[in-house]
DNA sequence: CGGTCGATGTATGCGCCGCGCACATGGTAG
DNA sequence: CTACCATGTGCGCGGCGCATACATCGACCG
C-alpha cells in the first residue's frame, strides 16, 4: 500500500536503503558505505535504517547478496545456455567485466572480512556456485564438476581481483577479454586430467 | 642512537608504527587498522604517526609493501629453486597458506581500494610478479611466460580469496593443499597451448 | 659554553562515523 | 474511539581521520 505518498512513514525504507547503498557504491568507487550516508540519501534520520538492519554489516550483506544475484543475471545474459568452452569463456569474461564495471560493489561482495553467518549472503553465494557448476558440468560432462568449477571460478575470480587492483593491465575491455579468454581456454585443455581429483564442494561454513 | 632509553623522542617511530600495525592485524582478523590504535600501541599520541606517514593510506601501503616482501620470502622458503610443476605447485600452496595464516594482512595487501600511486607498494608488487614470472619461465621455458604467469597467479590468487571468504572449504590445511595442488597441476597440462597468447605484462599504472 | 633551529612528539578541536536509548507518530486491531 | 506497536526522530557517547598550534630536545654554530 502507500501509493504516491512520500510523506509520513516512508513506506518501504528497507528497499530504499538498499537502493541508496547501491547508488552510493556506483557513484564513488570506494567501498566505504556509511550507514549515515545511506540514511541521508534515503531522506530519513541517521538511525532509521536500524529498524530494518541490525547493524552496518547486515546492510552490507544485503547489498552483497543483491550483488550476487545481479552477477548471476549478468552471467546468464552473457550467454543463455553455455555449452562449449568458448561459451564458457564468454561467461568468464562477463564475470571480470562485472567486477570492473562495479568495482565498489564487487569489493563489498568479496573483499570484506564478511560475517559468513548472514544467511542471505550465504545462499546467494551458493546459488552462484551451483550456476557455475551446472555450466561446467554441461560443458565438460566427463570432468569432475566440483574440481573443474573450483579451478575455473578461482581463475576467473583471481583475474577479476588482479585487474581490479591494477596488478594486471585493465586499460581496455579488449585487452581484458583477451587475457581472460586465453587463461580460461588454457585451463580447459587440462580438463581431462582433472577427472579424478576430489576437491570438496563449497561448505560456506556449516 | 638512543640505546635503551624509551623516554623522550622515541627513536624510531616509523618502524614502531609498522610493527604495531602488523601486530594489530595479526591479533584480530579485521583489516580495520586505525591510525589511532597504532599510535596507542606504539605508546605515542594519536597524531604522532603523521610525522612519518602522510595519512592513513600511507601507513596501510607501507604495511602492505612489507606484506609483499614477507610473502615473497615465504614463497622462497616453500621451495628454494622450483624447477618442476610439482615444485611450482608447492609454491602455489604456500601462497594460499600465507593468505590463510595472515588473513588481515592479506586483505590489506589486496582487498583495499588502494591508491596505486604509492611507490613502495607498486615496486613490491612488481617484485612479486617478476618472481613468479622467473619461476614459471624456468619451469616452462617453451610457454609464454607472461601469459602463463598471469594464469597461475590469477588461479592461485583466486583460490586464496575464495578460501579466505569461506567460499571454499578451508577447514584443514590438507584439504586446501590438495585443492590448490590439483588446480595448479591442471593448468600446467595446458601450458603448451598458451605459447601464442599475448597477455600484456603488469602495468601497475603508468 | 650558550643560544638557536629544526625534527619530532603533544594538545586541542572539527566533522564524520556506528550505535544505544528515550521519545514522537500514526496505521490498525479491539 | 482508543490503545498498541511498528516505524521513524533526537540526542548523546566514544572512536575515527586529520588540520592546526604548541612543546621538547638533539645538533649545530658562534
Amino acid at each position: 500500500m502507500a501509493r504516491e505518498g512520500a510523506s509520513y512513514h516512508h513506506g518501504d525504507l528497507r528497499a530504499a536503503c538498499l537502493q541508496a547503498a547501491r547508488e552510493l557504491l556506483e557513484e564513488d568507487g570506494s567501498a566505504a558505505l556509511s550507514l549515515r550516508a545511506v540514511a541521508r540519501r534515503a531522506g530519513v534520520s541517521a538511525t532509521a535504517p536500524y529498524r530494518h538492519y541490525a547493524d552496518r554489516d547486515a546492510l552490507v550483506s544485503a547489498v552483497a547478496a543483491q550483488g550476487y544475484r545481479e552477477l548471476a543475471e549478468h552471467l546468464s545474459a552473457a550467454h543463455p545456455s553455455p555449452a562449449t568452452p568458448d561459451d564458457l569463456a564468454a561467461v568468464a569474461v562477463a564475470y571480470v567485466r562485472f567486477a570492473l564495471d562495479h568495482p565498489a560493489l564487487f569489493r563489498v561482495m568479496f573483499a570484506e572480512p564478511c560475517d559468513p553467518n548472514n544467511e542471505e549472503r550465504v545462499s546467494a553465494t551458493i546459488a552462484i556456485w551451483e550456476y557455475v557448476r551446472a555450466i561446467v558440468h554441461g560443458t565438460f560432462p566427463d570432468a569432475d564438476p566440483d574440481a573443474l568449477s573450483t579451478s575455473i571460478w578461482a581463475l576467473v575470480h583471481g583475474l577479476a581481483f588482479l585487474h581490479l587492483d591494477g596488478k594486471l593491465d585493465a586499460s581496455s575491455p579488449g585487452v581484458v577479454a583477451d587475457q581472460v579468454g586465453d587463461a580460461v581456454r588454457a585451463l580447459f585443455a587440462a580438463s581431462p586430467a582433472m577427472s579424478r581429483t576430489a576437491t570438496t564442494p563449497p561448505t560456506p561454513e556449516s
